[in-house]
Order: structure tokens, then C-alpha cells, then sequence
DNA sequence: CTTGCCCTTGACGTCAATGTGAGGTTTTAG
DNA sequence: CTAAAACCTCACATTGACGTCAAGGGCAAG
């Protein structure tokens, strides 16, 4: 398959495949006249490299783990990478996990109608976030209702609140 | 305070908060001599403009939330935002966890030292994800275990596997 | 043969949140 | 009073994963 097939398939812009291989993350055989050539699993490489890329991996890491991806082992360095980043994810998923219940708050307090009953109001909406304010005492559409409303279906374990490593 | 105080008990730079200023995200009184002063709350205002950039919100969608923040009203406009905004990030979340179960399966299979018994060897590893696959089976450490060895808490419940709406 | 689409390399542009340094003023500590 | 530390503005540099434009070659259909 030529470059467009791939991109196209996997979703992706040709400069993008052109600049994976410029960084080493993906390999294609020419033809006589110089043009690109990828087998058929170049799809999914390109899918996974995405994901990847997406989880906010630099090419320089995803260079290093793809070896072990290929080989099914890891070297000592490949497994501490990997370790740490998952870490990394881990934790940008806690981040993630707070700035979404600061933007649950604002949609409560936003959503209260009588701001004279609303002890939130009284504190400033971007006070530290204390779990007992959040109990149901909204009249109106609660953060999770509305998340319901947009097609949100996730939901985090308290557990994910807590910040890990760090690096 | 003045700036450098401001900065110290945020864990931001200087630099980054004439930046937020800039931005229209912050504002500060100013002495004779112009110098910045800042009252106590910025600190904590500065905290959430920074969970906010920690999650990948642009200070243009900042500066558009920061007054529903302020004033504990949103306007239809700013609740769409909210909203969308709220869906970004779980959308995040969710590519999170499929980058960080790849690098799980990886850590699986990178721990079994049989790969003649190893299933997951036979189809490539970063075949699509068969849960399934991942009932425990391996001999050595699995990468809960690993997880567990470094200090990861995480843990998200299957719902966050879905991909919401992107856009 | 030509139209049109896909491919090539190369190189500069983008975007966003800072880092960094210059060159100068203000505040603070001794 | 003086030196250090902190502050000011301006403005260019950085980083990374691409976008985009330029100038050209390859290849099937009509």
C-alpha cells in the first residue's frame, strides 16, 4: 500500500507518516521510482503510534518502547520506561480528573438559581474543593445530570484524585 | 504581595504570571513605582487557572470561564462551554486509559518469560485490544502488580473505556 | 500525449505557554 | 549609603507535531 492508503486508513495526514519515519518510529520499503510502500499491519502501527502520541508521549519515548513492542521483551530501561510512563498517564489523569470536578462545580454553582441559598456562592467558586459541598442539594441541573444530558458516561473512582509521582 | 510571593505560593513563575495578565487572566493593582500587588486570592486563583492549562484549556477558554467563576452565573453561551469543555476532558480521559492499558499489555507481555506459552505473542502486540485476553494468567509480575510497586493508586471503572464525542 | 491525481524532498510556518536575556528602576537589608 | 535582591518592559528563543507551499516526477485513463 502507498502513503495514501496507509494515512488515509489510519486516519492520519501523509505528513504525519512522512514525519514518523523521519523519526524513526516507522519504516517503508520504495519502489524503484522512490515512493513509499507499507504492508497491510502498518495500519495498526500507525494507530497505535497515534495513541501514543495522543496519551502525550514524545517521539523520542515512543521510539524507545516500539523496539520492545516488536521483540515482546523489554530491557531493564525499556521496562522502567514503561513504568514511568504509566505514571505519567496515571497522573495526567488525575489532573484531569480535578480540573473536571472544578468545572463540575462551576456548572452546580452556575445552575443555582437563588444565589442567596447557595453557601457556595458565599465562598468564592474557586475555593478548594470539599467533597461534602458537592452532596445533592442542587433544585436544578446537576453537574452529573448534565453530563448525562452531553453523553458523558465516565465516571472515576475517588481513588483517581490522588496525584502519584510526578516527574 | 507582590509578585515573586504570588509566584512562590502558586509553584509558578513570574514569567507565567505577567503572562496570565497578558491574558486577561489575572489583574493586579499596581504601587507608585509600578510594581504589581496582588491580594491573597490570587494565589488561589492562579491554582485554578493552572489545573485549568494542566488540562489542555487554551487561555482564550479560560479567560471565558474565569467571570462565570467570578460572578457564579453563566450565561447560555458559557454553559455550552462548560459542557463542552467537560467532554473534552473525558474524552481525554478516556484516551488516557487506552494509552495506558496498551502500555499494561505491553508490561504483560514484556514479563512473560515463555513466550511459547504466551498467547498474546503469537498476534502481534499492539494487536486491538481483546479483553479477554487479559484474564490473569501470567506467571510473574502483571502490570497491576507492577502498578502496585510503583505507587499507582489509579484505578478507572470500565465505563471510562468508551469514547464519548470528541470533536 | 495530456489531464489529473498521487507521490517525492525541502524548508519555512504555526501555536501556546513559557524561558531567557538585555537594560534599567525600585525595594530591602546591613 | 550601598549592594543585593526583586521588580519593570521589551523582545527574541524554545519545543513538538505537524501544516503548508514550492517545484518537480510517476502513472493510469482517455
Amino acid at each position: 500500500m502507498r502513503i495514501g492508503e496507509i494515512a488515509h486508513q489510519a486516519g492520519v495526514s501523509t505528513r504525519a507518516l512522512r514525519y514518523y519515519e523521519e523519526q524513526g518510529l516507522l519504516t517503508s520499503e520504495r519502489t524503484p521510482s522512490g515512493q513509499r510502500t507499507y504492508p497491510e499491519s502498518a495500519v495498526e502501527r500507525v494507530r497505535l503510534i497515534q495513541q501514543f502520541f495522543t496519551a502525550g508521549l514524545p517521539s523520542r519515548t515512543i521510539l524507545q518502547l516500539l523496539p520492545c513492542v516488536d521483540t515482546g521483551h523489554a530491557s531493564p530501561k525499556a521496562f522502567e520506561l514503561l513504568a514511568s510512563e504509566r505514571n505519567r498517564i496515571t497522573a495526567a489523569m488525575a489532573d484531569l480528573a480535578a480540573a473536571r470536578d472544578a468545572l463540575d462545580r462551576m456548572i452546580d454553582i452556575a445552575n443555582h438559581p437563588t444565589p442567596e441559598h447557595c453557601p457556595a456562592l458565599r465562598e468564592p467558586a474557586w475555593a478548594p474543593y470539599n467533597p461534602a459541598d458537592a452532596t445533592q442539594t442542587a433544585p436544578h441541573p446537576t453537574a452529573a445530570q448534565v453530563a448525562s444530558v452531553t453523553n458523558d458516561q465516565t465516571k472515576v473512582s475517588p481513588a483517581d484524585h490522588q496525584l502519584i509521582v510526578g516527574r
